[in-house]
RNA sequence: GGAGACGUGCCAGAGCGGCCGAAUGGGCUUCACUGCUAAUGAAGUGUGGGGCACAACUCCACCGGGAGUUCAAAUCUCCCCGUCUCCGCCA
């Protein structure tokens, strides 16, 4: 969430990201009204409680019928000081769920629009031509060199499963294995997470638990299938202090669920959009100062990844509508994918700013100069994907030969034991 | 799955209806002492929020989380979460 203070003093601000988004501008008044009401409320709460705790100290000194008279007193009081108390409970609950439902303030630069209105930052590399053979794509690649099995993934689990095969299940390993050793040689700690979160660590991370169609729900036990590691690695560190002079860096290994519920009929061939896969996240704590900057390294090892697989992609910088609640700024790397004549998304980076860790509660403390107090406040935290199982999706299609072995990337090699071909079966 | 114990501040650990935001010890910070280190002494040392100039000051809330009893709850009751111990069961 934001903060509320910042929104009182600065409203318009907060309308123009609103704008920007193309999301509602109203909200920014009907919080500063929420807000303004839930002080009013807690004064008076205070007062009369102030009031009772005086009270209680004369009722504890008296005795006898002296007590009894002031007890007959105080009774009313205290029927007083709950009303008050649940009036400022409920204007401060309906405070925070605007608070809460307002998205993150977008980041300067970031362009207006929805999802087509991004802009190209960089095109690296160039979509490879085929002048001697139709490309195969990368299902039918996949079911050549035995790495791919949708139809028995449907007769397990049903449609947008799959079973990695072989090859293919190597591929993946050494995918994700490379991306964890990058990771780690980067400075980054590597993490094995949770996949079932609860109801709070979710919503803290910005998803909204009941109404996200995207969401797996484990309704009898209130667990929900994260659709990133993100989630869990967000979740590490709520309700803590944390000291982040030097940036906080995880690599998160996981499988993700994801429902896919508004995207019937996208991409329904292959493995590009599924109800589960592996990826290699990273995540970062930092100070907000330093977020800006972070998220550049993150897009950077994001391309250094893409540059060992070999696969030309471009970079993209999500325009504002299209940015989820959480981030104020994110950047896309999309890959060719030769049988779509299209730049795909292989990863995501996000600047959350302090929008994450606000809900969370993840603070950092304050430097001081003196003995004095020092105060805390609201990290940042950044996200970006490293390697997932989509990214089989490009390399088995651009690394294709015409006989449908497919060539393996030269730094992919040592992971799969010196294999230099997938060849047909 | 069954039985029980516990959950307090940075840590350890008291408190078990009002005198408790919370003893005591350790840690940490500052100051003093000291040739340096150590030792010793003194003071300070939570978070969030309201009023107010986001100062001083003052008030309110917080003793795992939530609900309740009471004029009053860290302290009593209930639910949830977590930790530990024992028994059973099982990859």
């Amino acid at each position: 969430m934001i903060d509320v203070r910042d929104l009182c003093e600065n409203p318009e601000k907060f309308r123009d990201s609103q704008r920007v988004r193309g999301a509602d501008v109203s909200v920014v008044d009907a919080i500063i009204a929420a807000d303004a009401e839930r002080k009013s409320t807690i004064g008076s709460f205070e007062s009369l409680r102030s009031e009772q705790k005086v009270f209680g100290k004369r009722v504890a000194a008296a005795k006898g019928e002296e007590k009894q008279a002031l007890l007959a007193e105080v009774k009313e009081l205290a029927t007083a000081v709950k009303a008050a108390s649940s009036a400022s409970e409920a204007a401060s609950a309906t405070a925070d769920a605007l608070v809460r439902a307002l998205p993150n303030l977008v980041s300067d630069g970031v362009p207006a629009g929805g999802e087509d209105d991004f802009i190209v930052v960089k095109t690296v590399g160039t979509p490879r031509e085929f002048p001697d053979f139709e490309p195969r794509d990368h299902l039918e690649i996949g079911e050549l060199i035995g790495a791919i099995d949708m139809e028995r993934g449907a007769k397990v689990s049903g449609s947008r499963f799959y079973f990695l095969k072989g090859v293919g299940a190597r591929l993946e390993m050494a995918l994700l294995q490379m991306a964890m050793d990058q990771a780690i040689a980067a400075g980054f700690t590597p993490m094995i997470t949770p996949t079932l979160v609860r109801p709070e660590t979710m919503a803290g991370t910005g998803f909204d638990v009941k109404h996200d169609a995207e969401i797996y729900r484990l309704a009898e036990d209130d667990l929900y299938l994260v659709g990133t590691s993100e989630v869990a690695l967000a979740g590490y560190h709520s309700d803590e202090i944390i000291d982040v002079e030097e940036p906080i860096r995880f690599a998160g290994w996981s499988s993700c669920y994801r429902r896919e519920a508004g995207a019937s009929g996208k991409d329904t061939r292959g493995i590009i959009r599924v109800h589960q896969f592996n990826k290699v996240e990273m995540f970062v704590y930092t100070t907000v100062e330093k977020a800006a900057e972070e998220h550049q390294r993150l897009l950077a090892w994001e391309e250094e990844m893409l540059a060992k697989v070999e696969l030309p992609y471009r970079v993209i910088d999500t325009a504002a509508g299209d940015l989820g609640n959480s981030a104020a700024r994110k950047f896309d790397c999309e890959a060719w994918v030769p049988t779509q004549s299209a730049y795909r998304e292989l990863t995501s980076t996000s600047n959350c700013t302090t929008y994450q860790a606000r809900r969370l509660n993840i603070r950092e403390r304050m430097a001081v100069d003196d003995g004095g107090k020092a105060g805390t406040r609201a990290v940042a935290t950044l996200n970006g994907t490293l390697a997932t199982t989509r990214w089989i999706v490009a390399i088995l299609e651009h690394h294709q030969n015409a006989d449908g072995s497919v060539t393996v990337p030269v730094a992919l090699r040592k992971y799969l034991g010196g294999l230099e071909v997938f060849p047909v079966l």
